[in-house]
DNA sequence: AGAACACTTTAACAAAACTTCACACTTCCT
DNA sequence: AGGAAGTGTGAAGTTTTGTTAAAGTGTTCT
């Protein structure tokens, strides 16, 4: 099983370029039990976010090179489903609005009270620890709750079938599934007589997966079956 | 979850343009366990107000530039539902009546005993206090308390099983829910042979909260069910 | 009573998902 | 090398599912 792991503490990525503001909430965060992880840079954040799994993720609006707002509607685009929360200097109705069309969940008012802030968090954590399974392998991430797949950032449109067939084949990475045991998960049949929708439907999956240039994820074991392994 | 926070002193918040006045208030309330915020710009005001979240609010209706009255109307029009108390200098019957009109829950009259004046306040603060709940997604608001419903400003009247549908929906922000949640969260059925009430539903609330223009935030994953998430 | 409204069902249509089939290709064995 | 079995490919065919309009049912209010 390929389940994320529960961190002891809660892990929250904040994205800062205010050296000072970033120190403070990062002392703050590890005094209520909460694991910090300070970035300032916006794009190496993006790429680094899949490994850093927070539980929830703090943006300042005001960010250089990038706006915070883009940078949480990447996020949004690259499978990132923990709460965002966003800081904001000014507080227009078009500022909220902005930032709560760009998949944010909720905002601060800089300056803010510390207390009330980390009673927001808290309420976030919680809801977000409550429903949020992701199954990875590799740089594939699928999305129970949201039934979303994304490999290296981009999303994945899957149907019923690859959806459940990938999930699968990702709940035993490594290990060998033969198209019995493929069948009898995916589609619920015992047995079949002649029928290639398995090999179709790898096909399918392959397609969508499995971009040129990126390595193979879906081995055929000849003879048996298929596995989710690198290559 | 996606709920509003409740502070821990009740917030009230004061427009008034009489400096004198609204630092006695200010002083009385704070004294008397709340947290004021005081604001004489009535147009700054309104920007601000849904950041504030006010539990109760207090208008003078002699204000410069904009009458308490309209920015009474404004601020209901807002979707706010916290308890408006209006101050008023003359007491006729067609004063009493436009402002109860504007939207206020009540008013007061100049000069007030400051006792009278706190017990009224505890009152409409504790009914608050009992029914509200927000859940927001994106620009959509659903006030639980209320029963009401908008979406970048302007209220969207839904009925019964629209509401729930809704507020189903909105209660999982991104995650997919099956027909069979939504049947049972609703309906309470717990199976349902033949019938589509869920598909024409969530099409009654597309239309509804989906006017030209705006993005789809009602998703169907087509074998699965519906989710809300920005597109 | 009947008008207005909320709710449910029906049915036709459209679209997407799924399956099958015929054939091409690859691998492995003698 | 030649052939058999296993697997990949493309497209056609079938079924399921979702959308939409409209009619039917029931409840509430005047």
């Amino acid at each position: 099983m390929n389940t994320v792991v529960v961190e002891s503490h809660p892990c929250i990525l904040v994205i800062e370029s205010d050296t000072n503001l970033a120190e403070k909430m990062s002392l703050d965060l590890r005094e209520s039990g909460y694991d910090p992880v300070v970035a300032s840079d916006p794009k190496l954040c993006l790429t680094q976010v899949d490994q850093i799994k927070p539980n929830l993720v703090i943006i300042d609006r005001m960010l250089v090179g990038d706006s915070g707002l883009s940078v949480c509607e990447k996020m949004r685009g690259q499978g990132i489903v923990a709460p965002i929360l966003m800081l904001m200097a000014k507080d227009t109705v078009e500022d909220r609005v902005a930032c709560l069309e760009s998949g944010a969940d909720d905002y601060f008012i800089k300056p803010y009270r510390t207390e009330d802030f980390l009673e927001r968090l808290r309420l976030y954590i919680k809801s977000d620890m409550e429903n949020n399974e992701q199954l990875r392998f590799s740089d594939l991430i699928l999305d129970l709750g949201s039934r979303r797949a994304f490999r290296d950032g981009r999303e994945i449109e899957l149907t019923m079938k690859e959806f459940e067939l990938l999930k699968c084949l990702i709940e035993h990475p490594r290990d060998v599934l033969t198209r019995e045991q493929i069948l009898e998960q995916v589609w619920g049949y015992d047995f079949m007589g002649e029928s290639n929708v398995i090999e179709v439907y790898i096909r399918y999956l392959r397609l969508k997966i499995e971009h040129e240039g990126e390595k193979r994820l879906i081995q055929t074991v000849r003879g048996v079956g298929y596995v989710l392994r690198e290559p």
